[in-house]
RNA sequence: CGGGAUGUGGCGCAGUUUGGUAGCGCGUCCGCUUUGGGAGCGGAAGGUCGUCGGUUCAAAUCCGGCCAUCCCGACCA
């Protein structure tokens, strides 16, 4: 078979992009650092939505929406957060054919916003916990864009909280880390996670805490999959989002936000793509088995009855596919098959119709195997169930065989060439981190030796996990 | 933003050293034969050679600016 990517071992980068153009996921944009998201693209971030979605609302979050421009001074009023941002801005300084009084940003994300009408929707006790979410767009000016992983517009969700209680906006925060993110990742994406707390150093501008879920990609560095940030009382301060308590006391609000974006689609190729292609986990794919009519007679016989497995396939909540076109040779739409990860391909040509079979092809080992049609339809559950954990374990190995334990900044950085290093947060300290990020590598997180979510960085016996990132 | 590399039909490339008016593979379109892992034969369409400027009788080719992409670094969710 003609070579169709590079091969992973040859270069990942290459790769990478060969598996985004030849699967058909995205297209660069005219505009430098910005991404189209084609049909097949698209159709994963719906899932991941939809999942997230369920998810986010099961925490007892509702969606709303709020505007793209910001007002240049709402960023000012946090000095973190504009000092984190700041760089990565684009700002408007014209519209409608004049300059504008005050310039607006395009959102890098909605704090102040959203801060602004929490102060306005919160009067009492009463109206906490307030629960917002919103599906956006946001844009941050990179240097170094990569399709999926960096680009200066992406989409996300983003969750903002307002608690009456710092213990409150906590548990809401590590909630929306554990039951909605970390959740998602593992049962849907089957990637394993590290989940752990952001060093000073890697916290979020404006951030009291930032919490993130780490995965290692097939070149063993680090990709960071989500974050949930308790943000204090720095935004309730700047943006006065304050209530009377049932004592009558006028109290700062504690908040929280969240956010979960489009960059999950690279780590998803990433931690899961082999040299043939796209693996896509059955939890989450759009189509999880590709029904494929190899070739027809001349009655179309072949065509009714993938039609007809389809629909006894759609009846039993499988996601399903089907690929009749048969004046394109079998070879490539099986190559194309592959290259877009579907979990599950049924084949069927006149041959398995005669036997009363279908050739069940798993794209996650790769077997086929001639079944009866009239039992297709528990394999494939089957296949499909086994196929998930396959896929998550996999990853997890490959993890683990990448990751080293070491005692040393010298040899954590060693390690990180090529996996993760764990070593004793003692043993790197501020100073250690600088160190480590001298040389291309960082303190992803940090956690407790039981795997744990430490309350604090200062706790002992703590683990931070350095490795090299996207 | 710094260092390196690369920009030539939709995609991948040759041609640039030594200036002479653009070629190959894949894809696309038409026809026939095909179809169980990227089909074969025949025919056809498609390019101001990233862009702007300079040198020259003549520029894909030489010189300069800019833009974009990739790699490495810096910065950063």
């Amino acid at each position: 078979m003609a070579r169709v990517l590079t091969p992973r071992a040859e270069d990942f980068p290459r790769w990478y992009q060969d598996v985004i153009a030849k699967a058909e996921l995205a297209d660069n944009g005219p505009v430098r650092g910005t991404m189209v998201i084609r049909p097949t693209g698209y159709a994963l971030w719906e899932r991941m939505q939809a999942e997230m979605d369920a998810r986010i609302k099961a925490t007892g979050a509702q969606n709303a929406y709020f505007p793209l421009f910001i007002p240049e001074s709402y960023l000012r009023r946090e000095a973190e957060h504009v000092e984190g941002f700041s760089p990565e801005l684009a700002v408007v300084t014209h519209g409608g054919g004049k300059q504008l009084d005050e310039p607006v940003v395009v959102r890098p994300t909605s704090e102040t916003v959203i801060g602004e009408f929490m102060a306005k929707w919160v009067q009492s006790y009463r109206d906490l916990p307030l629960l917002l979410n919103q599906w956006a767009n946001v844009v941050r000016w990179e240097l170094r864009p990569r399709v999926f992983l960096r680009t200066s517009e992406f989409l996300w969700q983003e969750g903002h909280t307002a608690h009456a209680t710092e213990e409150d906006a906590r548990a809401y925060a590590r909630r929306i880390l554990h039951e909605a993110y970390e959740d998602f990742m593992v049962n849907v994406l089957a990637i394993p996670v590290v989940v752990g707390r952001k060093t000073a150093r890697e916290r979020f501008a404006g951030a009291t805490n930032t919490y993130t879920l780490e995965a290692m990609t097939g070149d063993g560095k680090a990709l960071q999959m989500g974050t949930s940030h308790e943000l204090g009382q720095n935004f309730a301060r700047a943006f006065e989002i304050d209530f009377l308590g049932a004592s009558g006391q006028r109290e700062l609000a504690w908040t929280t936000s969240w956010g979960v974006s489009t960059r999950m689609v690279g780590g998803l190729i990433m931690c899961h793509g082999d040299d043939n292609g796209l693996r896509v986990p059955p939890a989450l794919a759009p189509i999880q088995a590709q029904v494929m009519v190899v070739k027809d007679d001349a009655n179309g016989e072949v065509t009714s009855a993938a039609r007809k497995l389809a629909d006894a396939l759609r009846d039993a909540g499988v996601r399903v596919g089907v690929d009749e076109r048969v004046e394109t040779p079998f070879g490539r739409r099986a190559v194309d098959a592959e290259l877009k990860g579907y979990p599950i391909r049924l084949e069927m040509g006149p041959r398995d119709l005669a036997a009363g079979n279908v050739v069940l092809v798993r794209r996650v080992n790769g077997s086929k195997t001639p079944v009866p049609l009239d039992n297709v339809v528990a394999l494939v559950h089957q296949a499909l169930e086994e196929d998930q954990k396959a896929l998550y374990e996999q990853a997890l190995q490959f993890r683990q065989s990448h990751t080293a334990e070491v005692a040393t900044v010298d040899e954590a950085a060693e390690a990180a060439a090529t996996g993760w290093a764990r070593i004793p947060w003692s043993a790197v300290g501020v100073e250690g981190e600088a160190a480590l990020n001298a040389r291309g590598v960082t303190v992803r997180c940090l956690v407790r030796e039981d795997g744990t979510v430490p309350d604090s960085e200062d706790e002992p016996g703590l683990i931070a996990y350095a490795a090299r990132s996207y």
